[in-house]
DNA sequence: CTTCTGACA
DNA sequence: TGTCAGTA
């Protein structure tokens, strides 16, 4: 078929068609005679996708490189694109989602009070152009890509950050002790040892991390795992799906500012009567020095926000920074 | 009338 | 990507 042919079959102009050709994500055979561009079958299919890929947002050069794997049947990498392109949709739904929020905020404002004080417009402005911004500013400072292969081996030497990692782990399963059959999320999930310790007491258990790398690991060790790219601040699941979400030694990587969003993220995802877990590197108590030295997570901080959020606290501090943090939704 | 290439918005 | 021009 011709270019106008394919292109009112797909609802989009010849211009464009010439257009993805131009850039390397087609390649029709032309006639001889007249130039005249010839499509196939699996011309359509292949716009097809390079159409949807589109809608969905993703750069044309990665819509390229996806394809390219299709060609090599590549699906893992293929895989790898599409929850790429996913949680980039997530995180753009989380933003539609904040700025609804701040909406609903100013009209209740609105309501209440018959007028919008200035001063509360632009701070609820203010907050969510700075949630928006750390969000954005979101990256992979830690090249987890590169330490996948290597993490087992060094968490096993059970030293240094490490150190009472197994008892941490096990101390996780036994205060969330899940119920055969509940779903439960590890953010941040590493190479699963956790989220593979809860499946074996009959937990569904999902796995989010960063980097892919992990999540091969992840796969390939527990193969009833669910794994999802993403992370603390874009969780990639819809809201009110897990009935706990648990996390070990990842955290710390958090700025406090972002620690309390992730909290946020983690309340979204959850059933109404859902319960978190954390073990992670912490500060017992504010200590400016000492927060200066290390630059973890402040107890009395994370404490204060499940208190005003409902929660009951259980707590154990393993070693000097290593604290577990259980948390139960009072009603 | 259709398509093509190239230029420009 | 849309549009316009000048062709084959």
């Amino acid at each position: 078929m011709k270019i106008k042919e394919i292109a009112g079959k797909l609802n989009i102009s010849p211009r464009a068609v010439r257009f993805y050709e131009e850039k390397g994500l087609l390649s029709p055979t032309k006639q001889e005679n007249n130039q005249y561009r010839t499509f196939t079958e699996k011309d359509v299919w292949r716009l097809q996708t390079i159409i949807s890929l589109r809608e969905a947002g993703m750069p044309l050069a990665d819509i390229k490189k996806a394809l390219e794997e299709i060609d090599a049947t590549n699906h893992e990498q293929l895989q790898y694109y599409l929850e790429l392109q996913r949680t980039v949709m997530m995180s753009q739904w989380l933003e539609i989602k904040q700025v609804i929020e701040t909406t609903d905020h100013m009209i209740a404002l609105l309501k209440s009070k018959n007028t919008l004080p200035l001063e509360d417009i632009y701070q609820l402005a203010e907050a969510s152009k700075l949630l928006r911004e750390q969000r954005k500013n979101w990256k992979d400072k830690w090249n987890f890509d590169q330490q996948a292969s290597t993490h087992d081996e060094r968490v096993a030497n059970n030293t240094g950050n490490y150190s009472d990692y197994e008892q941490a782990l096990a101390l996780i399963v036994k205060w969330v002790s899940p119920i055969p059959g509940e779903k439960g999320l590890d953010i941040g999930a590493g190479t699963g040892n956790l989220a593979g310790k809860l499946i074996e007491l009959g937990a569904s258990m999902s796995a989010v991390d960063q980097s892919k790398e992990m999540l091969r690991q992840c796969q390939r060790k527990y193969p009833d795992l669910e794994t999802k790219l993403g992370n603390f601040l874009a969780i990639p699941y819809l809201g009110g799906q897990f009935d706990f979400v648990v996390s070990s030694f990842a955290f710390h990587h958090l700025t406090t500012e972002q620690q309390l969003l992730a909290l946020e993220e983690m309340r979204r995802v959850l059933k109404p009567r859902g319960r978190i877990c954390l073990a992670d590197l912490m500060h017992a108590a504010h200590d400016p020095i000492q927060e200066d030295i290390e630059e973890y997570p402040v107890l009395p901080t994370l404490h204060q926000w499940f208190e005003d959020n409902g929660y009951m606290i259980k707590h154990h501090q393993m070693n000097r920074f290593l604290h577990i943090v259980y948390a139960v939704p009072i009603r």
